[in-house]
DNA sequence: CGAGGCCTTGACCGCGGTCAATGCCCGTGG
DNA sequence: CCACGGGCATTGACCGCGGTCAAGGCCTCG
């Protein structure tokens, strides 16, 4: 719970009341290799914060399982578009390794905002930072070459390459692997 | 006016008393054709409401213009990262027609958040539905071919290519002028 | 009537995808 | 301790989608 609080603190400085509030409302999940925390077609109902490990987020297209998304240490994690509307995710996620997370429901956090202002205004702030990261990964996606992709990762993720499968990365950066491959030869 | 609140209240639904808070704190922004909101360089201070009209948003890439985003009618507008970061904008927004806007200062805005718990509560639901729209266009930049995306395109957003000239929704969709031309022509 | 904006069409080509073979590393079991 | 198998990564041959460059058609407006 250390870790979370002193993250959650980097957004917004919350009162002793909200910090236990909180505290109340998260409980402890743990995923080992390959365990899915969420399968596409299930309906997403709890935010999660990655206490330690890293998942994946991949989409099964035509047979093909694409990952899209990587999360570790300090980051949050759900299945946004589901968890927000409350419909069937069309995505998985997947731990990669020994995952601890802190888990919370939305009825939960739902309540959490109304007692407590303060609460609210931290998430605003973090969908805020996601909300900027999300539109330079698209900005990559729609505008940069495969080389120029995979520098800005090494500039900006260099810790991904260290604890993934180039085959993931490849998908996340929106190109096969083969073509990375040759990238990464040409260094 | 009449059209902000009307929208707004799709969001969530406010007190008289926060509606007035509102009503204070924006004015009013009259832009006509090819006039810029915003320049790089600039730090955006201000969030804008489109009454009526529609802007575009681009990037200079090697002298070229490059349209990465449209609004219209009941959009919300600012240069997202150059807003809350409080650094330089580095892409450019233009009005494609006479347009009005509603628009407030950051610091304004803010200080509605603390006065007002249920204005953060707004701006944090109209946060979850740009995101998903963004996530939505990642995806399609990411995974889907240029027909793929022009079909998205004609299914879920018609208007736009009624109000704009291809040339600029071909940017949008992260293809050429040609080759959105040529995807036309085979239908 | 001419100029310029917008769109289309054609010829060409290169980036990156597909398919397939091979290499490398490591864990497991004989 | 070595042999095998499987996961991961590299390399090569080939090709197609979509980009570039250039020309031409068709409006609208001055």
């Amino acid at each position: 719970m250390h870790n979370f609080l002193q993250h959650v603190s980097s957004y917004y400085t919350l009162s002793m009341d909200a910090i236990k509030a909180l505290q109340a409302c998260f409980t402890k999940v743990e995923l080992y290799k390959n365990d899915l925390l969420l399968k596409e077609g299930q309906v997403c109902t709890h935010l999660y914060f990655i206490e330690k490990g890293s998942l994946r987020g991949f989409y099964n297209i035509d047979g093909k399982e694409t990952t899209y998304w990587f999360g570790f240490e300090n980051d949050f994690v759900t299945s946004f578009h589901s968890y927000i509307t409350q419909t069937a995710a069309v995505e998985n996620i997947q731990a990669m390794e020994h995952t601890v997370l802190w888990s919370v429901a939305k009825a939960s956090l739902t309540q959490l905002f109304n007692e407590h202002h303060e609460i609210e205004r931290l998430v605003r702030i973090a969908y805020e930072r996601y909300y900027i990261k999300l539109e330079e990964r698209f900005v990559n996606a729609q505008f940069k070459t495969a080389a120029q992709k995979y520098n800005e990762l090494l500039q900006h993720n260099p810790h991904i390459l260290n604890r993934v499968p180039l085959g993931y990365v490849a998908a996340y950066l929106g190109i096969t692997q083969e073509t990375l491959s040759r990238i990464r030869a040409k260094l």
